[in-house]
RNA sequence: GCCCGGGUGGCGGAAUUGGUAGACGCGUCGGAUUCAAAAUCCGAUGGCAGCAAUGUCUUAAGGGUUCGAGUCCCUUCCCGGGUACCA
């Protein structure tokens, strides 16, 4: 029976780690540091999931490596406690929010624990700590004095049920990301930051990142930079008044056959007709009434109404009528576009809708039979434009625009500012008081400013945030006058907290200000950031944004925070086969799409296999469905780590989350492969000890062979090589490569076991250290030195070529390592080979190819 | 629709600058051990033909470049993610 025993051996170690704080990040600055982040996690009442194990797990190698290679290492957690879910539970059950963030916090540290992360404890955050969320309210002064935050009555998205206002992102479809409730549309008195002021800079600092490229691009597109022109057109029949419009295609001015505003545009009142009054006034009620989901359901038609206004086309005095309509969204550049039909598809569909004319602008090629041409061509019907491209037609034009005053080179930006506020109990209260109705800023002596205790965490009857029920809270003075004030009662979003937690790791007792400007400026920037893809757009903008005004603060020393990202892929349940019945009978998968009065009926892959391209039911034509599903409490299929961790071990968890796939990737969790990295520790294990009860010492002090050498160096050349691109796949499977080698050996050297347990040690770090300590050491392994590799050691005496006639392999052929780059030599002995000969024979060699140590290729042809 | 990723054995996945496709793991089959089982160990394992040597086909499909293509180019199909009237 095997000796190798995880539960005992994990729970040793682990209480080995915490109480020689192993972890402890160092106090000297004096070695390169790395700094390794996680994304920190929510602390939900359901625990860990496999899922976050995953990326974890590939941080926690990083550290670990890093540690082995000299580097100072700052490895941290926390968490991101403030949030809905623990204040709807105490909405149900009236136990505070506190209470329950604790008892999650428990499990969530014990689960980490369980898993054998590195952390350095001592630095835990925690959001929703006052010592913490003292300095989330003392960056928010600093954007409040820089004039950074206001207040606004505006439109926002208010969800009835979850009593709150969400942001524009925490939307989708119409519903709330959170519960799926409705969100309807209803103004209010808002905090909004003003991330749209640092919009040129959050899209140019992109460039230096490495970001995955996609992350990248997800931001570009958020920021939506569109460069362009203002151009004002007079209204005909109202003297100096202008509609001023936004387009990125100036150069197509003189195609511009009509305008159109927003229903919502402040001009539609004033250039309205008496005729048209009545339609246009029902068409601006309609589209009031409507959401913005509404209005994008209804895309599929365009709507819209004359005012019976004309505009004056400035380029050629031409005379257009001015509509309204909800394809042009109020929110967006002027509210108000000039439309070019020839060039717009959106543009060219309202014109067909309300037969308007359509003038091409832009020639398009002779073969082009679609409707608006929006690619690049010769201007046409332009006037001084003709024979221009489009860049050269756009930088004519607005000269020509400003030389008459009539319009300029223009900037939009799609990010809006940011919606800061919530109507909600658990969260960071603003420190910010109301003083004759003008917000004024609490002084920083006064912070952090605390929930107060309440009792009820509902809204209050008149709709008010739930602060507003602690009255006495509310009710205040102003220091400085003495004048009564009010405190504000709404609170800051769960993003605040998160927006700067990686700095607060750096000196997280530190009083003076959110981080040390000593330690920041050795720690920062994050090395390496991992977290989840749903974070993006959302937590990473908002994050980079505070971090960009903190920079300009003079509090932290780069412009970005987080150099290097990596997005863990998500991991799927089980893949699961699943067979259709309709009326007691069997249908195929695809015929069953769509179709009602279809049971699903799972299968076990003993009653499935392969035809084709699909999965069918054994012996018949009906096809399967075999999908990995997202893992869900409803769907059944949800791994649990803690049980994982029962029956194989943290090391063996670890390890198979690593050796699933690439970590980006999107991958499904299959028990059997726990089942198999578990078989690879055990036979690691056996490698270096003897199968009785005191698993006995197997290795020997005797000198490693050539051969041994061999192994043990391409082993850490491929483990050393894979870290450090994260491709912690391969790295495991060079692992098991070298332990099926090692099998073979009589015998065990200590010093090829030693190297080997280190590299094994990143990836499974409790057998490592137990195999260490057997091994004879004493105390952990985890600031060893990481072992290098030597090339020379790695030469095998032969180099093996694949012998080509025509690109296709004919035999195989062994040359000393001494002749191996002769190409005549190899060439001579190629031909030899019986099965070369054959080919060769009645036919002439018109070319060699000879790729030293790698492949040779004779080219025949007949005759 | 648009923008990013991807399509490789029964499954998860490997494959330097283009150089033996299928490493490693799972599963399956056969064997050893055992009273038996579990565990463990050994062997086989992409398809087709063949006793075998070997041949032939094969990286979503089709075409191209090359001595040689999973890798480069073009066309098409499918899957995943993001986004959606942003002028």
């Amino acid at each position: 029976m095997s000796t190798y025993n995880p539960s005992e051996i994990e729970t040793r170690w682990q209480k080995y780690w915490l109480e020689n704080k192993t972890f402890r990040t160092p106090e000297d600055h004096s070695k390169p540091k790395y700094y390794v982040l996680d994304m920190f996690p929510y602390p939900s009442g359901s625990g860990l999931h496999v899922g976050h194990p995953e990326g974890y797990t590939a941080t926690d190698i990083i550290a670990r490596y890093k540690r082995m290679k000299g580097y100072n290492v700052l490895h941290p957690i926390g968490w991101d406690a403030f949030g809905l879910p623990a204040e709807q539970y105490a909405v149900k059950t009236g136990t505070h929010p506190r209470d329950t963030t604790e008892k999650n916090i428990n499990r969530f540290r014990e689960q980490l624990q369980m898993l054998g992360f590195s952390y350095d404890w001592d630095r835990e955050v925690n959001t929703t700590d006052p010592d913490y969320y003292k300095w989330t309210q003392w960056i928010f002064l600093q954007l409040f004095n820089k004039g950074l935050a206001y207040e606004d009555e505006q439109p926002v998205n208010w969800c009835p049920q979850l009593g709150t206002v969400l942001a524009n992102e925490e939307v989708i479809d119409g519903k709330s990301e959170v519960g799926g409730f409705p969100v309807i549309r209803k103004p209010m008195r808002q905090w909004v930051l003003k991330i749209t002021e640092y919009a040129d800079r959050l899209l140019a600092d992109l460039d230096d990142l490495e970001w995955p490229e996609s992350t990248k691009e997800m931001q570009r597109n958020w920021i939506g930079k569109s460069i362009g022109a203002e151009i004002d057109f007079q209204i005909d029949k109202h003297e100096g008044t202008e509609i001023r419009v936004f387009t990125t295609r100036p150069d197509t001015i003189f195609g511009a056959t009509y305008m159109v505003l927003a229903p919502e545009h402040h001009l539609v009142n004033k250039i309205t007709t008496d005729e048209q009054r009545d339609k246009v006034e029902k068409y601006r009620e309609e589209a009031a009434k409507k959401s913005d989901l509404e209005r994008q359901e209804l895309t599929k038609e365009k709507s819209g109404v004359f005012t019976g206004a004309y505009a004056i086309n400035p380029a050629n005095g031409k005379e257009i009528p001015v509509w309204i309509a909800d394809y042009v969204l109020a929110h967006y550049g002027t509210g108000a576009i000039m439309a070019v039909p020839g060039q717009d598809e959106r543009d060219w569909e309202f014109a067909e809708t309300f037969d308007l004319p359509i003038i091409r602008t832009v020639q398009p090629p002779e073969d082009f039979d679609g409707k608006a041409y929006t690619e690049d061509g010769p201007a046409i019907n332009s006037d001084f434009l003709n024979g221009l491209d489009i860049t050269a037609a756009k930088k004519k034009i607005i000269e020509w625009l400003e030389e008459n005053g009539v319009g300029k080179k223009s900037i939009n930006f799609k990010l809006r500012d940011w919606l800061f506020s919530r109507q909600r109990y658990w969260g960071e209260p603003f420190p910010i008081i109301h003083v004759d109705g003008k917000p004024k800023a609490v002084s920083e002596e006064d912070l952090p400013v605390t929930l107060p205790e309440i009792d009820d965490f509902q809204p209050t009857e008149s709709g008010e945030p739930p602060l507003a029920r602690a009255k006495d809270w509310v009710k205040t003075t102003d220091p400085e006058t003495g004048n009564p004030a009010l405190r504000e009662t709404n609170t800051m979003p769960q993003w605040a907290g998160s927006c700067w937690y990686y700095l607060r790791y750096i000196s997280p007792e530190f009083d003076g200000a959110p981080v040390d400007k000593g330690d920041e400026n050795y720690w920062m920037p994050v090395d390496l950031y991992v977290g989840g893809s749903e974070h993006s757009v959302l937590h990473l903008l908002y994050a980079r944004f505070w971090h960009k005004v903190l920079y300009d603060c003079g509090l932290v020393s780069t412009k970005e925070p987080f150099k290097k990202l990596v997005h863990q892929g998500m991991i799927l349940g089980e893949v699961e086969y699943t067979a259709y019945q309709k009326d007691g009978k069997m249908i195929s998968a695809d015929e069953a799409a769509g179709e009602s009065g279809v049971t699903r009926v799972p299968l076990s892959d003993s009653d499935v296999e392969k035809k084709g391209e699909r999965f069918v039911m054994k012996g018949t034509e009906i096809t399967v469905e075999a999908k990995a599903h997202k893992m869900s409490k409803s769907r059944g299929n949800v791994i649990n780590p803690d049980d994982v961790v029962d029956r194989y071990g943290a090391d063996s968890l670890r390890l198979y989350e690593m050796f699933m796939g690439p970590l980006e990737q999107v991958k499904p969790w299959s028990t059997k492969g726990v089942e198999g990295v578990n078989r690879f520790l055990n036979r690691a294990w056996r490698l270096l000890f003897n199968n009785d009860e005191k698993s006995s010492l197997k290795v020997t002090d005797s000198e490693p062979n050539a051969e041994q050498l061999k192994v043990l160096h391409e082993a850490i050349k491929k483990v050393t090589d894979d870290i450090e691109e994260m491709r912690f796949n391969t790295a495991i499977s060079a692992l098991m490569i070298f332990v099926n080698e090692a099998n073979q050996w009589d015998s065990m050297p200590k010093s090829v076991a030693e190297p080997f347990v280190i590299l094994l040690s990143p990836f499974a770090p409790h057998i490592a250290e137990e195999m260490w300590s057997r091994l004879g050491h004493g105390g952990s392994l985890a600031y060893e030195k990481w072992p290098e590799y030597d090339e020379k050691l790695m030469v095998s005496k032969t180099v093996e070529y694949p012998v080509q006639v025509n690109g296709k392999v004919r035999a195989n052929i062994e040359v000393p390592a001494d002749k191996a780059k002769d190409k005549e030599f190899v060439i001579g002995l190629a031909k030899q080979q019986q099965n070369v000969e054959k080919y060769l024979d009645g036919s002439t060699i018109i070319k060699e190819i000879f790729v030293p140590e790698r492949i040779v290729n004779l080219v025949v042809k007949p005759g």
